[in-house]
DNA sequence: CACAATTCAATTGTACGCAATATAAAATCC
DNA sequence: GGATTTTATATTGCGTACAATTGAATTGTG
């Protein structure tokens, strides 16, 4: 019966195997973290990129599109409707800086500063949900921004090069 | 000039801090890594997701819309539209299981299979372009795995509580 | 066997992500 | 100081993700 797939000698260690690939449990584990997070921020009446848009916000504003999108590893063709959005939620103000029209500074609106004390559950909220203890979530963390600084140096060597 | 952010004393860690977040590096990971995929997988005429559900088919085919979901993490919302443009690339055939008229059986087709050869070479392709060295590769596969177990199970649970 | 409950995939509607392109303002260069 | 280049954001088009719903087939139960 044994049916051989597409000659893969049995020794040597498949590189396309899917639990080879580091990428797939990062792709994995975003996506499942969006979804986990996705009915607890619904009761902000956020996305889960929205509310990190509102987190770098919380830390700092105004700032313009571009440096929300440094912070966040996005562009405006992501960020300009999803700030429309929260615009239209009433939570940010968006306007065009008077000392140079190209840029656009986003702000918080009172309602959007207020949410914030609501948000201060949110971590408590899913960690409670998860069986976190044998994970060692700091280092974990420390290597994956590591792994993120590497593609995003990466990413913008492609885009340079091509100059 | 020290504005005062929101109330936040000094002392105490915010867990509103971004920095703090492990949610986010994954998903700017995640992010960054399909970016990075999508220049090299698109010389296949592949998007990431489905070079993915070609693994997954490379490993063991054919098999249902079901089980690509369980083994991607995805439904069949994202999965059926996503297999139609594939079917249409000529990659896989999709068909109803005359055995059980509900299930829809995914299988490769010549061209799919051929494909196998020139994806071989695209994790080394990627790998090349990185500094990966410093970074243990190999452990962290294996911690974001376990985060996926623990987070998969976490969303059942949600999903049986509902009951 | 009938019929309710379950399972599986498809559909619908909303919100990302991002490449490519467009547009307008600012900076730079002669 | 006008032309060129660069910078910052917006727009367009395509492909995911996913909740919610639908519809059809199967299973379970009396």
């Amino acid at each position: 019966m044994r049916k051989r797939e597409a000659a893969i000698p049995d020794g040597i260690e498949d590189p396309l195997l899917l639990d080879r690939q580091v990428c797939f449990p990062l792709y994995a584990a975003s996506n499942l973290l969006t979804r986990l997070y996705r009915p607890v921020l619904a009761r902000l009446g956020l996305t889960y990129p929205q509310y990190l848009v509102m987190l770098v916000l919380w830390e700092h504003a105004p700032q313009t599109v571009g440096s929300l999108g440094d912070r966040l590893h996005l562009d405006s063709g992501t960020l300009t409707p999803l700030l429309k959005r929260m615009e239209a939620a009433g939570l940010v103000i968006r306007q065009r800086d008077p000392a140079d029209e190209r840029r656009v500074c986003v702000d918080l609106t009172a309602k959007g500063r207020s949410l914030r004390r609501s948000a201060s559950e949110v971590p408590q909220t899913l960690a409670r949900g998860l069986d976190l203890e044998s994970l060692e979530l700091e280092s974990l963390r420390e290597t994956v921004q590591k792994l993120v600084t590497v593609l995003d140096s990466s990413c913008s060597k492609e885009s340079q090069s091509k100059t």
